[in-house]
RNA sequence: GUGCCCGUAGCUCAAUGGAAGAGCAACGGCCUUCUAAGCCGUAGGUUGCAGGUUCGAGUCCUGCCGGGCAUACCA
């Protein structure tokens, strides 16, 4: 089933092609949704641009053009309305709302409402999260996890084919301290590794890192070990794989309590690239250094790259074809890409070249995205840049070039709009955030229950159940609810708030409608609950013909907003603009309250009525299933 | 210095070039009817300033003011 949006599309297109002939087909409609009720449901905003074009009146070509649209669209709208400077307002008619809700199928394990997958799917690469080995997780690493997880969802739903990359830091001279500390203190978690946990990842390194400045001897020892590690010294790696193996005891139980889809399979980490770093900074050295300038000229307009030394360290410069640096420094002078330091080690610009080596040659990307925060702007454009130049991102095999993008995000600020600390001054950790976001979910239900008014009668499991779904619900849809770019403030109280745009309100609609099938099942006028609540729903159509009705005012925004999930769908994949569906859901639950409060679903006029308000209910609950479970917020039936 | 991002109601924030919106806070209503973690109502604006492009600018361009981030060997 096609969009509302995509629908008034086509149905525009044919009425301009009539009126304008074969110009018309490259004209957008400009179909949007109406800002306002007394405007109708949508807009075309067409005319107006025409005006210009045609050097005619908007107005008069707005009513030649609804002349032709009112036969044409007679099933789908009500007669077009011409407004303000040429404005076409657009009114859906209910019976026709009505019958595209009647043609959603019955909702299942992988109920996508009726929407069709992306026609022509991109293989997705996306890279999010990429915990550092050896240190904690914290607030840092809350929103890459956070927004990637739900992008990957996002993508994956529309039927691309989405790769998940975790690009973890478990590579780089801080592990000649860790490993030689480790061969100090814990000799034993060489012999029996699956036996020895250290306790404290985080105080490890602290202590590794301490006595790597105060002790030369401990770090000569720590440089021979980096020495080890790259060249594959079999108790060192064996050491390094406890680290890691370590680490991801700390930060796998994250990922499972924030719910995010990464596995181990999607971990390809900076050590999975470290022994191809040196043949490729040697052949850039070749094709680009000094000595090849003989190299085919770069195609018009497009940037040169050179490879040069510079202070000691290797560099990619990118020259305009004037010769001016597209990349400039403090004082003008030309910022290079650094690939190998003076030292001779590798950098993070060298990984992240083989990454995208890798992602596009290998993993055959069409799209690769990098989830990570907003500082890291020009670091990425300069490594797009390179390789765009480098003619990587247009492979033979592809008529289209590979699409890079730096999915940017702002930092999590604290009460005093400052980058969110401890009060001591230090990260604050991620694990330690979702367990105060869960208490004091818990809290309110607590509170609640002691309320005589409000008390529901959870038992203790229902408790911690519910707690843990609002609590880490909100802290996720907190962080999603913001526009992306912009940093944020972090606050649980407005996060777990009992209004406002919150998850618990998005999670209190869908419990709300779960009940009343609950109350239908015991008094036998509903279908009632499948007996598996958490992945099914009840097959709420064919009572009494079950046909849905859209009378009330409510019942028809509820089923118009219904209609409109696919094209808000659209719209937040295509800008990568998860607020988008925050947006969306959040209206939807409000115009849910709105018909709950107004139109009684199982004590409705007349058995016709009751199923076609039972069948909205379905509708509703599983559009804000779905939306959630694309944030990857899970639902509870109670709460 | 240069580059990027931001500046919208008291506060926190939305708004693919199309007719300025929410939530919080404030004030006033609604629980013998499906969950009051709800609903209804009132009030709140020269979208930082000044120009420009456009039929139309919060949105695009230029300049200024204010803030954040980045700017050669950590990621």
């Amino acid at each position: 089933m096609k969009s509302i949006a995509t629908q008034l599309e086509v149905l525009f297109k044919q009425a301009l092609s009539q009126i304008l002939g074969d110009e018309a087909s490259s004209i957008d409609p400009l179909i949007r949704v109406a800002t306002d009720d007394k405007f109708g449901d949508y807009q075309s905003n067409v005319a107006m641009g025409l005006g210009k074009r045609l050097n005619q009146k908007p107005r008069d070509i707005a009513t030649r053009l609804v002349e032709v649209l009112n036969p044409l669209a007679a099933d789908m709208c009500q007669p077009f309305e011409i407004a303000g400077p040429g404005f076409i307002n657009i009114r859906l008619k209910p019976e026709w709302m009505a019958r595209q809700l009647d043609a959603i199928p019955a909702g299942g394990p992988d109920d996508r409402l009726g929407m069709e997958p992306a026609p022509d799917p991109d293989r997705v690469v996306v890279d999010y999260s990429c915990p550092n080995i050896a240190k904690q997780m914290h607030v840092g690493h809350l929103r890459s996890t956070i927004i990637g997880d739900s992008i990957a969802r996002i993508l994956a739903f529309q039927g691309h084919e989405v790769i998940r990359q975790n690009h973890i830091g478990d590579w780089g001279t801080q592990f000649g301290m860790l490993i030689a500390h480790l061969k100090d203190q814990c000799p034993e978690a060489l012999t029996d590794p699956g036996q020895v946990h250290l306790e404290d990842l985080e105080a490890f390194y602290r202590e590794a890192n301490k006595r790597d400045k105060e002790d030369p001897a401990f770090a000569e020892r720590a440089r021979a070990e980096v020495v080890a590690l790259h060249s594959g010294q079999s108790d060192t790696r064996q050491a390094w794989q406890y680290i890691v193996e370590e680490s991801r005891r700390h930060y796998e139980p994250v990922y499972r309590r924030l719910g995010v889809l990464l596995t181990r399979e999607d971990e390809r980490g900076e050590s999975f690239y470290a022994d191809r770093l040196e043949r490729l900074v040697n052949n850039l050295a070749k094709q680009y250094g000094p000595g090849a300038s003989a190299g085919t000229p770069p195609a018009s307009g497009l940037p040169s790259i050179t490879v040069e030394e510079s202070e000691g360290a290797l560099c990619v410069f990118l020259r305009t074809p004037e010769g001016e640096p597209i990349f400039k420094g403090p004082e003008g002078n030309p910022l290079p890409l650094i690939i190998r330091k003076s030292d001779g080690a590798f950098l993070y610009a060298t990984t992240d070249l083989a990454a995208l080596d890798f992602r596009i040659h290998e993993l055959k990307a069409d799209r690769v995205l990098y989830v990570t925060g907003a500082p890291q702007a020009l670091h990425f454009q300069m490594v797009f840049a390179t390789v765009r130049a480098l003619g990587w991102t247009i492979p033979e095999d592809k008529n289209e070039e590979v699409r890079l993008e730096h999915v940017a995000f702002g930092s999590v600020l604290g009460e005093d709009r400052k980058i969110l600390k401890t009060r001591a001054g230090s990260n604050v950790k991620l694990a330690e955030l979702l367990e105060e976001a869960v208490r004091r979910a818990e809290a309110l239900i607590r509170a609640s229950e002691a309320d005589p008014d409000k008390r529901r009668g959870f038992s203790e499991e229902e408790i911690q159940d519910i707690a843990e779904a609002v609590g880490i619900g909100a802290v996720k849809y907190a962080d999603l609810s913001q526009n992306r770019q912009s940093d944020y403030v972090f606050s649980f109280d407005k996060m777990l708030a009992l209004e406002g745009n919150t998850a618990p309100y998005l999670m209190y609609a869908y419990a709300r409608i779960r009940s009343i099938y609950r109350k239908g099942a015991t008094e036998g006028v509903a279908p009632g609950l499948p007996s598996d609540a958490q992945d099914a729903h009840a097959p709420a159509g064919n009572l009494a013909g079950g046909a849905i009705t859209l009378d009330e005012p409510q019942e028809r925004t509820l089923g118009k907003q219904i209609l409109q999930f696919s094209e808000i769908l659209d719209a937040a994949a295509e800008n990568l603009k998860i607020n988008l569906i925050t947006d969306y859901l959040y209206g939807l639950a409000g115009t849910f309250m709105k018909f709950y409060e107004n139109c009684p679903v199982l004590s409705a006029d007349t058995p016709e009525k009751r199923a076609s308000r039972l069948r909205l209910c379905d509708l509703t609950a599983r559009t804000l299933k779905i939306g959630l479970g694309l944030l990857g917020i899970r639902v509870v039936e109670r709460m």
